[in-house]
DNA sequence: TAGGCGTGGTC
DNA sequence: TGACCAAGCCT
């Protein structure tokens, strides 16, 4: 049985159509790799579309500021990987003369740029027969190299056994065909291996029990916080302050506001924090809703409460900005946020 | 090197 | 409905 032969041929008949493929334009793969991360394909397509409209090259992300790209990614989450790429098209733009590397091991040295992405814009884009290893391929070569454990030991193996069976002359469909297939047929869950164009050589499959490949790692569980935000009033503005780049959510905007410690009211709490990051001590009014937000790591419920200053001004070292409602479209807010804009929509905004 | 880092979909 | 999952990278 001719492995890539098998893999290839699948590919043909069920590859999707999408707005990053079958074009030659290293910009586009790069900027899908990225957005790919960790990311499924169809919370991609909108996010890609819309940010190859505002950005039709890459010297059009590097002249804009990171504001507007991170308005942009907005919504994607694992904001580095914006910032980072953002970075890099700098870095292409003045080191490289525009041009991005087709060199594995300069192209691999750009911000945000790591095994995976670099192995799959060579592959994609410039025809170079690199395999990349992701999620999906190393469930896929898991279950068919029947090696349960993919540690250090099996990396090393998962690259040796694609770098001999990758197609020289397609290495970027090769690479696609194999992570497709992992992510329709090869599933963690209840693989559809009566459907898998390699379930003959399959060691996963002939045990029996092909989900139980690769061995599942334990998680750890995460916390839950509650959290009080104030949406402080000047008349018809309320003000938004900037997070620390190198912060969680880093150069999105968001209300003041925090952790409700041990032993405080929602109230206590907000007064504090809003106290500690803009020196000022409002009054706080009715509650105007909560959301229930989950991180990668932990989740929240955010409590919104609307407040008023009594002529006081913020003192903050963060940047900030006092805004109308209509204004919340020109900056990035984390998705917690606009769950709260959604409540405050239906409230009317009124204090 | 294991943990930090978002979000939305699925069951 | 909580837990898991999805085309990783950085520190």
């Amino acid at each position: 049985m001719l492995f890539k032969e098998n893999i290839l041929s699948w590919y043909e008949t069920h590859k999707r159509i999408l707005p990053f493929r079958d074009i030659q334009n290293p910009y586009y793969t790069w900027l899908s790799e990225i957005m790919l991360q960790q990311t499924q394909v169809d919370t991609v397509i909108p996010y890609f579309e819309k940010w190859i409209k505002t950005f039709p090259t890459l010297n059009d992300v590097a002249l804009a500021s990171q504001h507007d790209v991170l308005k942009q990614w907005e919504g994607l989450g694992y904001y580095s990987r914006c910032r980072n790429f953002h970075k890099a098209a700098h870095i292409v733009m003045n080191e490289h003369d525009g041009i991005i590397p087709s060199n594995y091991d300069k192209f691999l040295s750009l911000p945000g740029v790591g095994p995976y992405t670099a192995a799959a814009v060579m592959s994609i884009a410039f025809n170079k027969p690199i395999p990349t290893i992701d999620g999906n391929i190393r469930r896929v070569t898991s279950r068919i190299l029947g090696r349960k454990k993919m540690r250090q030991n099996a990396q090393a193996r998962i690259k040796n056994y694609l770098q001999i069976e990758i197609d020289p002359l397609r290495p970027g469909d090769f690479n696609q065909a194999l992570m497709d297939l992992g992510s329709s047929i090869c599933t963690p869950t209840k693989p559809k291996c009566n459907q898998c164009p390699v379930n003959e050589i399959c060691i996963a499959l002939g045990s029996g029990n092909p989900e139980s490949y690769p061995e599942k790692m334990k998680k750890k569980k995460s916390p839950h916080y509650n959290v009080a935000a104030g949406l402080i009033w000047d008349r018809d503005k309320f003000f938004i302050q900037k997070r620390s780049e190198k912060s969680l959510l880093g150069g999105l905007w968001e209300f003041p506001g925090g952790k409700v410690e041990k032993g405080e009211s929602l109230k206590m709490a907000l007064k504090r924090e809003i106290f500690e990051e803009c020196k000022i001590k409002p009054t706080i009014h009715r509650k105007v809703g909560v959301v229930k937000h989950v991180f990668s790591h932990f989740s929240i419920e955010m409590n919104l409460f609307h407040c008023s200053i009594n002529g006081e001004k913020p003192k903050t070292d963060l940047p900030s900005q006092w805004i109308k409602p209509n204004e919340i479209a020109q900056y990035p807010f984390p998705a917690a946020n606009h769950k709260l804009f959604k409540i405050l929509d239906q409230d009317g905004w009124n204090i």
